[in-house]
DNA sequence: CAGTGGTCTAGACCACTTA
DNA sequence: AAGTGGTCTAGACCACTGA
């Protein structure tokens, strides 16, 4: 096993090495990793701390088991980001799941403004692209949002035709991005005169506003979005255990 | 090991068996657990099993486990159980936890409606305990909240004379139920009248409302309760991963 | 010091998938 | 039938706690 200057369990320093390789492309979405035996045997421990290790990145779904089949890494496909960041749903009893689809879109790219570089941590002269869409709930607008990116890490991503559904899938697929975690702030807002267009509504309706920063695997802030949310018959929906 | 019908993992069956004696009050909050050993020999398995049963137990924060010392059933201190289930800070950068202290109070006994009976799966004749109470932030109103209680499980909870800070951690002690999880749902609504006068502020002003479930160890939902907070300098901060 | 949980190993057997 | 992950065991050694 590789040394390390400060001391980890050997399960931890195996779960680093993974983490990176497929942080780092070594692993592309749903590639078969190496099997348990096959990695101890190259890292030089034993099947059960890969195994250990393998657990932890299957819990925190980095990777998907399959008795029998083997372990895949797991991909944003339109499907599961969509479930696993988008948390609106209708309310109870039913609590089913809601799908978005999409309304109107802008794209553009410029310089970044001061709030833009203190969340995304940009340095130096920044450039952003900045997404607007509306997204339609039972064929009505329900939700704005402004998406704001680093144009380093998303070079050439204002020149895409058609965005697709859950950007998440695109950022991981076609520039490389998988996202780690979402730091999410919610508030409650009034409607102003923007919102009340685009969403068919009168300024002065209360929505649910939710700022999220999204973090990619190796812990850099590389998407802020901002979105409004009309709750008048759909909620924000988690649990808390 | 006790044989179990439908077949299932021995360590899920030795977890189902330690969060039992947990939810039946066998053990109780801040009691030291026996050690893996002697759990093992209990139950007739290796110590190996009865260690993943509770680590699995202790991601789950139904018990700590301290190297050297031993495993203690989770208590829902004030500090721990607020922190837990209150998810309302300051916004970015600071991200500081807020302590909300007790403003104004209500409590009353009386019969179940249909809503509350239908959220609380109660039947029959079902008497509820309504608490109505306002929470400061920073010594102003920021929070007006509506909790519902089944009288059944709380017998006696409306003759106390001053309720705690974290409701939860009353219902562990003095109730012996431990909340395993909250459902909330989360939506934006104008401040009424009420609210304005509780809060300070102009009805019509936008408040995050955060509609809960809570439910015990055992499955049971045991507690209905609306928040409706006023975000203007806090917010309800939430990672997804 | 004895007792606890934490890590690591080695090996057995099972269940599932694919060919 | 071969290969994968899933379960279970037994035993070794370590790190930490408290009497």
């Amino acid at each position: 096993m590789v040394s390390t200057p400060d001391f980890q369990p050997l399960y931890k320093q195996v779960y680093n090495v993974l983490v990176s390789r497929i942080a780092d492309g070594d692993w592309r979405p749903a590639k078969v990793l190496p099997s348990e035996q096959a990695l101890a045997s190259e890292l030089g421990v034993s099947q059960g701390t890969v195994r250990r290790a393998m657990d932890a990145l299957a819990a925190e779904n980095l990777i998907l088991r399959h008795q029998g089949r083997g372990s895949f890494v797991a991909e944003h496909t339109q499907e599961h980001a969509l479930f696993r960041f988008f948390r609106l749903s209708r309310p109870a009893p039913n609590h089913a799941r809601v799908t978005p689809t999409l309304g109107s879109e802008r794209i553009v790219r410029r310089p970044a403004n001061d709030k833009e570089r203190w969340k995304l941590a940009l340095r130096g002269k920044a450039e952003v692209v900045e997404i607007r869409r509306t997204r339609l709930i039972d064929e009505s607008p329900r939700v704005v949002e402004k998406i704001i990116l680093p144009h380093r890490l998303f070079h050439g991503i204002e020149k895409e035709k058609h965005l697709p559904n859950t950007l998440y899938s695109l950022y991981q697929e076609g520039f490389g991005i998988s996202i780690a975690v979402a730091k999410e702030e919610l508030r409650a807002v009034l409607a102003n005169k923007k919102d009340a267009a685009a969403l068919g509504i009168s300024a002065g309706t209360p929505l649910l506003q939710i700022d999220r920063i999204a973090v990619a695997l190796d812990g850099q802030p590389v998407e802020w979005r901002i979105s409004r949310c009309d709750t008048k018959d759909i909620v924000y929906a988690i649990e808390v255990k």
